[in-house]
DNA sequence: GGTGTCTGCCCC
DNA sequence: ATTCTGC
DNA sequence: GCAGAATGGGCAGACACC
């Protein structure tokens, strides 16, 4: 099968906006013009009542959603931790996010603080914008691949230092899920303003033209384009840019705004052509291109794979298909163990892609991609899907999800879903209270769901109340709605992975491990059976312990099926 | 100090 | 989380 | 039908301004 796909004759941009450049905001009334004090959301409203009849444009919040992997068994290698380095790789993956010191100083602070020498990359950042301008117009997935393994494979034959920063700008991120602090805190109104300052705009005329247009990065590069540059700024480099990003989100304090604002303008102003389009959109985190994790992560294998071939042997060769499956597999495999590209890229580099499965595995301390369940609309359903295995049913908790991780120097950390680091959230979490053997357990990775609890009635309180929880510099004192952790999985325990084992297995550590204490720690109560009435049974009384349905999990197997089935709303 | 606005790799 | 899209 | 990308509602926190 050839790896690249003849690419469609029907093309089109990923968003409606382009054509209508420029076009349809003649003649637009300005009696909608929004008054400044107006909410974002008013502000929406108002766009969308302007271009009614329209087809819808991107609104706001097209915020991109962290991508889940389901954690796949590797083969299993009888491997265990005493292959893996027990320090990060020197990268300097900052992995004590709860201390990440604050910089309030001035912006050069910032750019010169911690460790910013190996994002350095000298490649132009006009190459990275004209490749995601390519991959905008395309929709075949593989020749998107094609065109980011092609550039990831030339830049690193520069360097191959130059894949890290640029791999975080394919990605639009800063760093790992679970390194605090590199939220750019950028919105639509500080970006416009920015533009307005930089090119010469008035507020208003921004305004109109991002109802008209629904994309800042469009009109910014308009707006660059017609202005006379006095003189040739230095072009910017990527690792220039990936620098000046995570400088933008380290300001914080007061002023923040005005410094972010200035490190923007700076880097506008050396803008050239499709360079403001993609850099603005950067800022905006909605880079929109049709590209995100999945995609890179695949990209990326087929480039290491490459270069690795390269190296050693005959350039161009090509790699056979069966190898490069396997190599985007040890890659995924990796990247849902260690979610660190820093970390996952160097070992590529270091041991070669095909090694990844003996030095990229867990770690407490570093949280897993959590496995992802399908949905299911009704019971029978999953029954067609299990057909002929044993599969196991718990009740799904209606909470926020807990990955509570102990480490060899006794401290805990839990992360959320998306790998954020929750654990100042919740203080009055000790995980050493659930542990039935403190001697014997060094390290563990718990997988649980966190329910906000009324100790008071002793039951299940709605997610909604859950999210009224102070979230910063919680205290013990701050703690009013209180949480029941409902435990449902083990993945690692005294540096043994736990995730190539059968959930059976698994459930039997857990136990054996940890220990219920009622209201604070408890298991997902759970039933094996695949008698339908009995799990219809199930099913609702799930629900009336105000859960939103079962998960259905394969008991035993290396395969790990999982459905979730939701319940009937309560209302 | 309080209030209003904006933002969030937010959580679901 | 749900919904939309291309394959 | 699948995988990947795009989008939504609601709450606490951060900052600007008075």
């Amino acid at each position: 099968m050839s790896s690249s796909l003849p690419s469609s004759a029907g093309k089109k941009p990923k968003q409606a906006t382009l054509a209508r450049f420029f076009t349809s905001m003649k003649n637009k009334p300005t009696e909608g013009t929004p008054s400044p004090k107006k909410s974002s959301k008013h502000m929406l409203e108002d766009r969308m009542d302007n271009v009614s009849g329209e087809e819808e444009y991107a609104t706001k919040k097209l915020k991109q959603t962290a991508v889940t992997h389901t954690v796949a068994a590797p083969s299993s290698m009888g491997s265990n931790f005493s292959s893996i380095p027990s320090s990060a790789p020197s990268s300097g993956v900052a992995d004590s996010p709860q201390q990440s010191q604050r910089l309030v100083g001035e912006v050069e602070d910032a750019l010169s603080s911690n460790n910013n020498d190996h994002y350095s990359s000298n490649i132009p950042y006009s190459e990275v914008c004209e490749v995601f301008n390519k991959i905008e117009a395309i929709s075949s997935r593989l020749e998107i691949i094609r065109i980011c393994s092609d550039f990831f494979i030339k830049i690193m034959k520069q360097s191959s230092k130059n894949l890290i920063p640029t791999t975080y700008l394919f990605i639009n991120r800063l760093g790992p899920d679970y390194e605090a602090g590199l939220e750019l805190g950028l919105g639509e109104n500080l970006l416009m303003k920015t533009i307005s300052e930089t090119c010469g705009k008035s507020m208003s005329q921004i305004k109109l033209k991002y109802k008209d247009i629904g994309d800042l990065g469009e009109i910014a590069m308009g707006a660059r384009n017609v202005q006379p540059t006095m003189f040739k700024p230095k072009p910017l480099t990527v690792g220039e840019v990936f620098k000046n990003l995570r400088a933008i989100a380290k300001t914080q304090g007061k002023d923040s705004q005005l410094k972010k604002m200035k490190l923007i303008k700076r880097m506008l102003t050396a803008c050239k052509g499709i360079e403001a389009k993609f850099l603005i959109r950067s800022l905006e985190s909605k880079l929109r291109i049709g590209l995100a994790e999945k995609t890179v992560l695949i990209s990326l294998s087929k480039a290491l794979l490459l270069h690795d071939e390269n190296r050693e042997d005959s350039p161009d060769k090509d790699v056979p298909m069966d190898v490069l499956e396997s190599a985007q597999q040890k890659i995924r495999d990796a990247f849902c163990q260690v979610p660190n590209y820093e970390i996952v890229i160097n070992s590529c580099l270091e041991h070669g892609i095909m090694n990844l499965d003996k030095y990229c595995t867990l770690r407490p301390g570093i949280p897993l991609k959590p496995m992802l369940a399908k949905p299911t609309k009704a019971i029978n359903e999953v029954l067609d899907r299990f057909q002929g295995e044993t599969f196991t049913s718990e009740y799904k908790y209606d909470g926020e999800r807990a990955q509570v991780h102990l480490l060899n120097d006794g401290t805990m950390r839990i992360y959320s879903r998306n790998g954020e680091n929750m654990t100042e959230r919740y203080p009055e979490i000790n995980i050493t209270d659930f542990i039935q053997d403190l001697d014997t357990t060094k390290n563990l990775i718990l997988d649980c769901e966190a329910v906000a609890w009324d100790k008071d009635q002793g039951k299940i309180l709605p997610f909604q109340v859950l999210s009224t929880r102070k979230r910063k510099d919680v205290e013990l004192n701050d703690v009013k709605v209180k949480v029941c952790l409902f435990a449902f999985d083990i993945l690692c325990y005294n540096d043994e992975r736990l995730i190539n084992k059968s959930l059976k297995e698994r459930r039997e550590y857990l136990t054996k491990v940890t220990k219920v204490v009622p209201g604070e720690f408890q298991y997902a109560t759970q039933i094996t059976t695949n008698n339908l009435d009995e799990l219809q049974k199930f099913l609702d009384e799930s629900v009336n312990h105000s859960c939103e349905g079962l998960m259905v999990k394969m008991l035993e197997g290396p395969d790990p099926i999982m459905n979730q089935v939701k319940g009937q709303e309560t209302g």
